[in-house]
DNA sequence: AATATTTTTGACTTTTTAGTCAAAAAAAGA
DNA sequence: TCTTTTTTTGACTAAAAAGTCAAAAATATT
């Protein structure tokens, strides 16, 4: 009973996840993710709880997925959340648990390599 | 004429290094700085002019060695500068024109599992 | 229609951030 | 020793950050 939510969570997700991959986790301010969702605070607030919850959110609603844009989310919890936060290095290594060491090292660091715009003379 | 500087500006170089490779760019504040260095915010700035060139002077630093610890910054540089800061671009561009390909995915791919903190199970 | 419950709203608070600056201190060079 | 130049000091500023909350609005349920 009580008001339903104005705005389809799943496509939220989708939008969290766009600002994240294109900014990272630090880089990307609560005003980002309002601007970029069409939300307000509060209403991100009470849904997600957090600036870590969002990323959460936006890390294993990819997961589940799993297309290309995961493994932009993976480097971003791996080198910027994975050692802050208890829960995303849980869904980081279960995640890695069906994956292979030479597979995922070798994404990776395609996708750093990629990400940074230096110019791949391969 | 007029005072030398009381600090040695390697010795702080490597202290600024340590302190980025440990939390990474935009995870690092300058009171981190502060307290590894043991300087005042007035001489890192005197000195360095910024975070960012405190950064350069670290990454610098770092590339003239090739060091291991090299590769850290390397990382961090990709991740959160190369696409902000035109300066940390032309050096990591520089750099990558000596290497190969194979050899920097497959070193920064490495290098991301194993700072992540997940277990490597090879 | 009335009520209970939820979501929305957005201004507000608190904390943290990078960066500044004028005065004091130190010391190099004459 | 005196002057000039540089560094040190640390309180201060301004901007940006994440997060809060009470009132208003909306609506599902009875």
């Amino acid at each position: 009973m009580g008001r339903n939510k104005k705005f389809d969570t799943v496509e939220t997700i989708g939008q969290i996840q766009q600002v994240f991959i294109q900014k990272g986790y630090n880089a990307t301010s609560l005003d980002d993710l309002v601007q970029a969702t069409g939300l307000l605070r509060g209403s991100l607030y009470s849904t997600f709880g957090s600036k870590e919850g969002m990323f959460i959110a936006a890390l294993s609603d990819s997961l589940e997925k799993e297309s290309e844009e995961s493994w932009h989310l993976i480097l971003i919890a791996m080198t910027e959340l994975t050692n802050q936060s208890k829960r995303v290095f849980e869904i980081i290594n279960q995640w890695y648990h069906h994956q292979s060491y030479q597979t995922v090292t070798e994404k990776l660091g395609q996708i750093v390599l990629k990400e940074s715009g230096i110019t791949e003379v391969k």
